[in-house]
DNA sequence: CCAAAAGTGTTGTTTCTACACCCATGA
DNA sequence: TCATGGGTGTAGAAACAACACTTTTGG
């Protein structure tokens, strides 16, 4: 939950952060990405720990939760989202799986099993949407950052991996309504890569002509004049997001 | 956020709810009736405060954030549900509506601005569903529960009337998913009855044949031998709730 | 010439919506 | 007899699912 500062500073903030965090809440960011027709998440290993876990981040006392989630987003992939949502708070008591986060307090030189650290937390969930190839992957020595497959997730720290789970469940259901793909693709991209996110979150294939069909009876894909190439194929057209429908509908589900 | 107790208690518990409670966290319970033809609202008040709020609680600090929000559940209306959905955490720094909030402990005879119960608080919102007449309305002298009206809902404390409004955004939602009004009706009811509390949650009226049509295509719903009568209109015939579909339904979405 | 993926349209099925007439009851 | 609300069925519209053949490209 707390491991998100660079270690040079983890230390102090541990200390001092009674005054600064609101105690015993996290916010756990699910972050997708789209690559090699694979929808990815990124994840975060500390060297101090031998799993990798989801960006995760304190909220401080003054500061919105919605405002933090950004922050942490921000700091992890210098990046803003404003495809940013709040899907779920997690609260059970085994689930922080406290020993295994008082070992790394331990590793750190942490022995107060009451310190305000070591407690349970809540945590709330948070999944954003960002375009792979502007996130620039950050990899200072005691923190290392690494896009994932949604299909090949390892088993991750606490109760991560659900997390994950909860999030795609969420994505599933609201599919129908937001436009999906917003932020996670570039300006212009061929309709086939929007398909596969599509068909990466539901876990089936989809007709690429009921498909298009679909998406362009919404307001929020527009076909451009321009021309994608790829080798070895028939050259397609692209498509963009018309921003401002979609970032209408965002405001309506946030 | 944390006027749960009764008086009795109050400022023993908010003495000593440091080490019981986990601090910056309150559960807020939107709980939902069906009643005369109204859908309708649970809501709070105590003599120290001049506004009705939502039930609200505090997590123990080794208590499950769902085993918390059916304890308060369990303790304002004296019933269980399974029927009780967490859909949104509300942590805005305005929220708390803290001078608001200051003058409620002032009354209390609380000073310390820097108590942990005059912080900042993020609140998890939770919707339940009860049968209205199993409810008993508790009102001791310090604390008054009465139903509202969703369409008659008085300004309420801090963001109540916003969590009210959000937690019947993501009904509306989810009223093609799950089977709403599960919990909300007696063991038998007429149609008309089911009817109403979409029409309520919608905030628009159905076709009745239509409607009719479309709960029988779902599981949940099963038409029954028995005879609804009314004073002045043609008897009804009585359908029921599918329990086990209902409650395997409900499981997903938990 | 082959593999890969794009372009294109139709048809049957299902689901949704709108709508009308008659009936049983208690006042 | 009247007002209230229940019982019942159909037809048109819209949304959805399934499906095949041809084209362009690079290797």
């Amino acid at each position: 939950m707390e491991l998100i500062m660079e270690k040079e500073k983890i230390i102090d903030r541990l200390m001092n952060g009674e005054a600064v965090y609101q105690q015993g809440i996290s916010i756990d960011c699910v972050i997708f990405g789209f690559h090699d027709r694979m929808l990815k998440v990124l994840l975060n290993k500390f060297n101090v720990s031998d799993k990798w876990m989801l960006p995760v981040g304190l909220i401080m006392k003054d500061e919105d939760i919605d405002a933090a989630a950004c922050r942490v987003l921000k700091k992890k992939t210098g990046l803003d989202s404003i495809y940013l949502y709040q899907f779920h708070a997690f609260g059970s008591t085994v689930r922080p799986n406290l020993k295994e986060h008082r070992d790394i307090l331990l590793k750190l030189g942490l022995r107060d099993e009451n310190h305000w650290i070591a407690q349970r937390f809540v945590s709330i969930g948070y999944c954003a949407f960002l375009e792979y190839s502007k996130v620039r992957i950050r990899t200072d020595g005691d923190e290392e950052l690494r896009w994932f497959g949604i299909d090949e997730i390892p088993p991750l720290y606490s109760d991560h991996n659900g997390i994950i789970e909860k999030a795609l469940s969420v994505i599933r259901t609201q599919i129908r309504i937001i436009p999906i793909g917003y932020k996670l693709l570039p300006e212009k991209f061929p309709l086939s890569e929007l398909r596969n996110i599509y068909e990466a979150i539901l876990g089936r294939e989809l007709d690429r002509r009921n498909f298009q069909r679909k998406i362009l009876s919404t307001e929020y894909v527009r076909k451009l004049d321009e021309i994608y190439r790829k080798p070895g194929q028939k050259p397609a057209v692209m498509f963009s997001f018309v921003r401002e429908k979609c970032e209408e509908a965002l405001k309506k589900i946030t």
